[in-house]
DNA sequence: GTGCACCCATGACAAATGTCACAACTTGCC
DNA sequence: GGCAAGTTGTGACATTTGTCATGGGTGCAC
């Protein structure tokens, strides 16, 4: 299932860098782009995406606001800020407010996996961000630095899936490493599960771009 | 082989958007970041990028300067501008000046086939650009959309090979370009045969490895 | 010990994929 | 005009691929 993602930044460059990172991803897609508080509220009032990625800071109607709006009438709407500082008092207002991440601008590569956590329930914080908090709160172990893939496969798996980067079919495959034909297929399977792919162009696409 | 590229623009996000998705492409590297001018010609003589993509204005040191400096000294310098809005006159005085390329920030998608292309001795202008210039210089047909190929594919194979190599499935593709699924299936198998590739993920690794 | 994760395997099934033969229509070129 | 190349389409067919349920085996950790 792929994730819809509803963007917000007052940056129209911003918008676009994110929509091609983003639309990059198989599993991800951008349903609509907006550029103010107000909109992001309607925005997600027409889409309801899975998630509302926003700026915090924005010229007209704050990110903060919209969120709190939104959160009103959608108590489960997922909601992750991005923003390009971490400044202590935003990301208190925010978690406090029910938003499921704060991200910074500088850590783009993080993005995509960062949502798939928030997709699985997850609550996600940018690395500086992390960095900020200890002290504040108590060390729990909830929140993981991003970057490291949510569901690792394991070392057959990697095999598998190198070969499969190779364009060689499952028969070859099976021959290679000196097993079933029906065992490939289902180390393949199991990887497209894990790593919310659909088919084996897709996972080799995945070996070669990382995600 | 990698292009190893150079990126310098005074915006940190720009920086880093870029990298993450040039960094992306199998056969782009980034070498080093800059955030000024200046900084641009001292990086640029340590690295020795294959490319320099470079911002036109910036706070401390503007890139056309950057560019005239490096051009004096590596006159085979690729240097690739890369703008927000697509002024005519820093247009004019960019190509004038060597400058390989003259891209817009909105168009991030097309960066990496455009650097492709520039490596191959071409020189590329963003879709925008390329409207403005019309009229001034004569309707030349160098620069096509951007896509990068070798073998004689068809413009349209060329297109389906993209969305293959995206991991779509046939369906899909057919949705896209609006033609029938068989007709998606007629265009691949002629790739393979063309290409002497033996499915869809050979098809799809062959457009970002090159073999 | 009891779990748990990983690895292997099988059979059956639905879906996607690739091939082939054939045909029509357009475009550009000689 | 004729020819070649490209594009689109169809129908049939064999193969490949992906999923699911189910089972057995190992080794490791609590």
């Amino acid at each position: 299932m792929t994730i819809k993602v509803l963007i917000v930044d007052d940056d129209p460059f911003v918008c676009t860098s994110l929509t091609t990172i983003l639309e990059g991803q198989p599993d991800i897609a951008v349903c609509a782009q907006g550029t103010s508080g107000p909109e992001a509220v309607s925005l997600f009032t027409r889409h309801k995406p899975d998630i509302l990625l926003m700026d915090i800071q924005m010229p007209a109607g704050d990110g903060l606001s919209a969120a709190e709006t939104l959160l009103a009438t959608y108590p489960a709407a997922r909601i992750v800020f991005l923003t390009t500082f971490s400044d202590d008092e935003y990301i208190v207002r925010a978690l406090r407010l029910g938003a499921k991440g704060y991200l910074i601008k500088q850590e783009v590569a993080n993005i995509a996996p960062a949502l798939r956590l928030v997709m699985c329930g997850q609550s996600v914080l940018g690395g500086e961000v992390t960095a900020k908090m200890e002290g504040l709160v108590h060390p729990g172990e909830a929140h993981r630095t991003p970057g490291v893939l949510p569901a690792s496969l394991s070392a057959r798996e990697k095999t598998i899936m190198e070969l499969v980067a190779e364009g060689r079919d499952n028969r070859e495959i099976s021959q290679e490493i000196f097993i079933s034909e029906g065992t490939v297929r289902n180390h393949i399977s199991a990887m497209l599960q894990k790593l919310g792919l659909k088919n084996r162009t897709q996972l080799a696409v995945y070996y070669y771009r990382g995600n």
